[in-house]
DNA sequence: GTTAGCACTCAGGGAAAGCGAGTGCTAAAC
DNA sequence: GTTTAGCACTCGCTTTCCCTGAGTGCTAAC
């Protein structure tokens, strides 16, 4: 039996019918949907096929059909219409993404809202470097007798500072000297090698002038490994609750309990496919075997890359959701392209 | 007619097992936790009694008690005992924070979902300052000829920092005079009144500097507008769920979004007393009229103030709730006494 | 290959019945 | 006056049963 273009039409209406309205579908409706050319009793024997092929389930015998994962997946290939986003669509997301690009994280966790917002599913947000960061340089700026600001740029420009107070006085001349060594000997290593290179210098510096050099290539190491870390983000777990699937509180409290708790088993592909979209059982987390994700990915600056996925019923209408989530993606790799919050790396290095 | 002992008495036992079970607590029930030494009939026309009085109420007419929001205030008032936080449940609060102090913001969203996932509610926490905040010190680092750190220090020795880049480009030697402007004219002044500055000085400097200068303060401006606004995080939404009075996902569904798309009507107490209860309509939000809140203050330095509040059924365990929260609270303000991550003011000022 | 017709299936809804926890009242006991 | 046993009554909850109707699968005719 093989799948011909009626058959591949009748799926297609019953996947975006069952989309619509989360009920099984009849051979009735379809029959309607498409024009009344063929009776409903055609239709009956083209989704006994559809069945048997393994694209259709059938919830009890006297029901309607409800696409199968396979199903899903032959409509997300092949006949889903690609949507293109209306101008208002456009402007919403625009309008969502109008923040002030402060830090990278409050930027990501304003985009984990305004995502779900947008497409009233649950969404998370990632941003990682492709590679692993270093330091750039250091500052130390005095304070008073006991204390210094550290400043610590990394690549991308990203510049981070703390207070440090060291408990032994340090005479303002030796910070020049401090600063000289810790731009010799600390910069462009990773967070790894920075503390066997503080073991190197260990004896060659006077004490006091030690502790604060720890200090700093402590906090160094503090930023690089939680620059390095990825951050997940999720937010609007709370649309699950209106989804009829995710009536049941219990089923609702364990995908919720996954999504905060248990962010990072949440599908995060490497490769670099601008879109992915995982349906049902091709999920790996076992929590998500009868959910769909769909993923996109953005670029920040030229060597670190973004995720964004929105998390949804099988029952998901994909071709909305993934025409959001790629003017999403699109918007936020724009943004970071002109914006000053990760200047390009300087030529000169 | 008045509330004798043993009324007091049977009002605490149907709080309590209401608590427990969250049905409806009958006569026979309540004549057993009371060690049999009055029969059930006698309990029952001291149930009349106190519903008479206010503090009961019967959902029907052949169902058991129920404590109403009066007779929870009576119950919170008077008949609760203090709890006392086991041992192990004082490890727990500061297992749960010890976390890094990097910076503020950090540490109270963990701190919100520590307080959550410990007392099986929905949580919430803000910092606020007492006063407004004013930038200490400013300093810049040259980068290159066009772009330069800005680090600004804040009182309570939060430090910020951020790259900046003039348009022009400017000589070298230009930065400390800038730097001695900014730390002349633009320290000490609240948010408002920087830009006003700014207009004075506008005219007597050329325009590659005052470029800089400009960004430096709205910089400024930014970070303490950001430090007035209070912050609120919440955490644990999903716990809802899991009690019986939120298994209807509609009801579920809309305090979850007043937790988190309006988090700024939570109530948040002026007055310094360190514990407050709000009960079922004793809340001015409509979306809060039947749950209770349990706020709790923590101290961040000398001047600034925090609140944890805790969200949950006015059938709540408030002896629980109430010890746990407070417990935290401790936990809260004894680590930002002892930790660094903002330092005494300096006393020379 | 398509269609009309028809018997069959089965979930969902509503009515009816039974159950049982709990009450309120009365009258007797303390 | 307070407490208690006894008893009839109430009423939400659960179970059962039946009915309805949407939808199917099959067969036979087109």
């Amino acid at each position: 039996m093989e799948l011909t273009d009626r058959k591949k039409q009748i799926l297609k209406v019953v996947v975006e019918e069952y989309v619509r309205t989360a009920e099984p579908v009849g051979s009735k409706a379809i029959a309607a949907r498409m024009g009344g050319a063929v009776s409903s009793a055609t239709i009956r024997n083209e989704l006994a096929d559809l069945a048997e092929l393994g694209y259709l389930e059938q919830p009890h015998t006297s029901a309607g059909r409800v696409p199968s994962p396979r199903g899903y997946r032959l409509y997300v290939n092949e006949l889903m219409e690609r949507q293109k986003l209306s101008l208002s669509e456009t402007e919403e997301i625009n309008q969502a993404l109008r923040i002030k690009m402060e830090e990278l994280d409050r930027v990501i966790s304003q985009a984990g809202r305004a995502v779900s917002a947008f497409v009233n599913y649950p969404a998370y947000v990632t941003a990682a470097g492709r590679r692993s960061a270093a330091v750039r340089r250091f500052e130390l700026l005095p304070v008073d007798g006991e204390s210094c600001i550290a400043v610590v740029m990394l690549d991308h420009g990203r510049v981070k500072s703390q207070l440090l107070r060291a408990q032994l006085p340090v005479e303002v001349e030796q910070f020049p000297v401090l600063v000289n060594l810790l731009n010799s000997h600390f910069t462009g290593a990773p967070a790894g090698e920075l503390n066997q290179r503080l073991m190197q210098v260990a004896g060659q510096i006077p004490p006091p002038l030690f502790l604060l050099l720890s200090q700093t290539v402590g906090y160094a190491c503090d930023l690089l490994e939680e620059a390095g870390r990825r951050e997940i983000v999720t937010a609007g777990a709370k649309e699950l609750l209106k989804l009829p699937e995710f009536r049941d509180a219990d089923k609702a409290h364990e995908l919720m309990s996954f999504l905060t708790d248990r962010k990072e088993s949440l599908p995060m592909p490497e490769d670099e496919g601008p879109m992915k979209i995982l349906i049902g059982p091709e999920n790996v987390s076992d929590a998500l075997k009868d959910t769909s994700v769909v993923i996109a990915s953005y670029d920040i600056g030229q060597d670190m890359r973004g995720l964004i996925g929105v998390v949804g019923p099988t029952r998901m209408d994909y071709a909305t959701v993934a025409a959001r989530l790629s003017g999403f993606a699109d918007a936020l790799t724009r943004m970071f392209g002109t914006h000053t919050l990760l200047p390009k790396e300087e030529p000169k290095e």
